[in-house]
DNA sequence: TTAAAACTACACTTTGGAGTGTACTTTTAA
DNA sequence: TTAAAAGTACACTCCAAAGTGTAGTTTTAA
């Protein structure tokens, strides 16, 4: 059984990443949190000193969760296609994932405005999407793709998915791309990008 | 010359669209605008009755500045990838204006939280897009086009192009694709778009 | 030139939210 | 069982921001 005090915390946690979501963080008053959480207000300030840092204790679960992605490693041995679907499913899964998605708008809202923390962060994403440069650069190595630039190349491999993934579900609230169609998805992603790229 | 009131009113609304962009809607103050404009708060009330009006002012000029994009009208005379060029040209000047960029992220940042403003604002555009989907639905029916569902092949067409050259830019504040890359990039979005709808 | 329209400075009210201090109750763990 | 750790209610300070009222100045247009 979890104890009553982490019961809490998650329950501050919750609310707060609710409520920055529907209203971002200058519209979320450390009162409505509270409220929400079926929490006293003096408990939120006990767990966390400051809206800042209740903010940034939630930014930085995104960053846990997107890290979990997984890693890019080119095989030489097998067909490119292929490989280049694992790793649009991959990102789809991720991208796809509901509670990804919810905390993601919270953190998108507030980078419009924050250009600064927007790069850092990006600079933080980069190093994941850096295994997917470095599979671009093996590609390249390789001539297994008519690649130029390897990091242009995996931009653009990771724009193709969240054009349709991820900015329209952030943006609109459109829903997410159901499971059933991700390799059908996955697949054009795959023939546009090798239109391109492909020998 | 511009008389004084309308020179005071247009300084109102450049500081107010600065000062969203930079802190967003509920993160600026009345009197931060007043300050910015050089003019006193009394002025700024005078010109706008609450600043959920000024806000609302400055949200109808982007939909009038994205309105300024242009028709699209199939040609059966003329080859499908040229007038395809064009449209994707069209798109990436409008994408590409900086002042609508400004304008854009002060609304992203505030739809992200008003799922119902974004709705209400997304159909209007999609007006705006409907053209690009009858356009494809007449490329569907001369066989032009191998296309399925002509709105959902209009909104990839769409997301090619913002994949690169908008949302990076609403988001992380990144550069804008110079214009002397536009029809590098506008011929690489064709090529991708061919590559799944082309014959 | 003059009256109305627009701008200004500034003081004012009201409200809401961040964060604290405290006395008291509940939970936990030894 | 009991002490300390955690939660609660609530009153409180401080401050910033929305919006108003007013008396006085500047601009405009007839």
């Amino acid at each position: 059984m979890t104890t009553l005090s982490s019961r809490k915390k998650a329950a501050i946690v919750d609310a707060a990443i609710d409520l920055f979501q529907k209203n971002g963080f200058q519209g979320t008053s450390m009162d409505a949190i509270a409220q929400l959480a079926q929490v006293s207000k003096r408990t939120v300030y006990n767990h966390f000193p400051s809206k800042q840092e209740l903010f940034e204790h939630i930014a930085q679960s995104v960053w846990q969760t997107a890290n979990q992605a997984t890693e890019a490693c080119l095989k030489l041995d097998e067909d490119i296609e292929p490989q280049l679907m694992a790793l649009a499913l991959q990102e789809l899964a991720l991208v796809g994932d509901e509670s990804f998605l919810r905390l993601s708008r919270v953190l998108m809202a507030e980078f419009i405005h924050e250009p600064a923390m927007a790069q850092s962060i990006l600079e933080r994403f980069s190093k994941e999407e850096s295994s997917l440069t470095q599979w671009m650069q093996q590609a390249k190595n390789h001539q297994q793709l008519n690649i130029e630039d390897a990091e242009q190349a995996g931009g653009q491999f990771h724009s193709l998915i969240k054009a349709q993934a991820f900015w329209p579900q952030i943006m609109f609230g459109q829903e997410s791309i159901p499971k059933s169609q991700h390799k059908v998805f996955a697949q054009q992603v795959c023939t546009m990008f090798l239109s391109v790229y492909g020998q």
